[in-house]
DNA sequence: AATATTTTTTAGATTTGTCTAAAAATAAAT
DNA sequence: ATTTATTTTTAGACAAATCTAAAAAATATT
């Protein structure tokens, strides 16, 4: 039996751990990516080490032993999963899904999960681009770049993005500017790295250096 | 902010006051319903009071305040739609959606549960032929009666169970007893109370004392 | 290398929900 | 109406997850 709690520190590790690659992860980073104290993550990792989820030495950091690494995927795989539900059947914005799959994610059950994924049509990419891992634990990938990367001239299709924030989501979606949708470039100014495009053959627009930076589009 | 175990207290008091009508409830009951032990009630009671969800004095007995009444009643509403979405969307049986709609009830978003209802297309009845309150509160009723009460020659159509424990409802299934079906009583045999009967114009069947003191039909 | 800074851990307390065992109140029975 | 039985509450303790403040270890700086 894994809690709720411990199972929010287990996606903290892998959340951190993923962005530099299999590196050992500190108390502090994992105290504010779960919003509490360090003493309290020491605590907790003592825990986790006893229940053989992490890899632990105190003073040397965490990282998430094989067993901890399946739980954090499967939660990232129900997590993912109910976006997409919560998206796609329930009419809810991209940019309004993440609290409420925060707390769906912890729901304890394999065949409601693997019901709903065929329910939904094994999507492989939930509603933000994230791939979804399937039952066994395996991620589609794709070859995506950031619309800063496409050159004057070149489009491509909206896949996903690098920021997850609601204000950023909402931001994107103000510009029209979701899964999907063809962006082409039309002028890039090195001044202050703004691009002038043209979103899914309508109209044109300017978007900054945040938007270009954090908006992966599959070149055409 | 009320905690899933406050919740699972609130729908107890319930629970039992439903049986007899407004009814004070014990100490001893709600234990007996939650599973714990009748200290660990007091204590809780103790708290559900100063929430003001709850009457309470000691000694006395508990009874659920509008606040706690309205709780229990959204609470009902939540695992109902959720009994329904397994059933009707991810192809659960009704024998099989009892303990997930438990975790999936106390989830906190009066949108996500609105936009289910809307999803599901409002229904008025679970897949146990149990009334979905509405966003309201409003309980839609139906003239039904049990089996039981049916005369030789008469027929109804199953609406609803009374018990609705698993291995009952699993019972029922086998032999074709579900909601819609409909059921002619051929005979009756007094000296057991078992009834011979016709499901949805097939063959005929022999049910016990329990099936026709359990399911309810509406007379046609 | 010695000192200063940052990070991490321990120590001790708190809250929530639980327990057992004993005491108090209520209800039932003779 | 007293005794007996049942129900309920208190008292004290425990596990989970958290906190603050202080100590220990590791890292960085001069």
């Amino acid at each position: 039996m894994i809690s709720a709690t411990e199972e929010d520190y287990i996606k903290a590790i892998f959340n951190i751990s993923r962005k530099i690659k299999n590196a050992m992860v500190g108390t502090n980073q994992i105290a504010k990516e779960v919003n509490t104290s360090p003493a309290s993550v020491t605590d907790m990792l003592k825990k986790l080490k006893t229940k053989d989820l992490i890899q632990y030495e105190k003073y040397k950091g965490v990282k998430l032993n094989p067993t901890g690494t399946k739980r954090a995927v499967l939660l990232l795989r129900r997590h993912r999963l109910w976006e997409s539900f919560l998206v796609e059947k329930l009419g809810f914005g991209w940019d309004e899904v993440h609290d409420l799959a925060e707390q769906l994610e912890h729901i304890e059950s394999d065949e409601l999960i693997n019901k709903l994924d065929d329910y939904l049509g094994n999507p492989k990419f939930d509603p933000h681009g994230d791939p979804i891992p399937d039952v066994q634990g395996i991620f589609t990938l794709r070859n995506q770049q950031l619309v800063q990367h496409l050159s004057v001239g070149e489009s491509g299709i909206v896949v996903g993005v690098k920021k997850h924030d609601k204000d950023f989501l909402h931001h994107l979606s103000q510009f029209k500017i979701e899964i999907g949708k063809s962006i082409s470039v039309l002028e890039k100014f090195a001044y202050d790295n703004s691009i002038s495009v043209k979103i899914d053959g309508q109209k044109d627009i300017m978007i900054g250096a945040i938007i270009s930076e954090n908006v992966f589009v599959k070149k055409l």
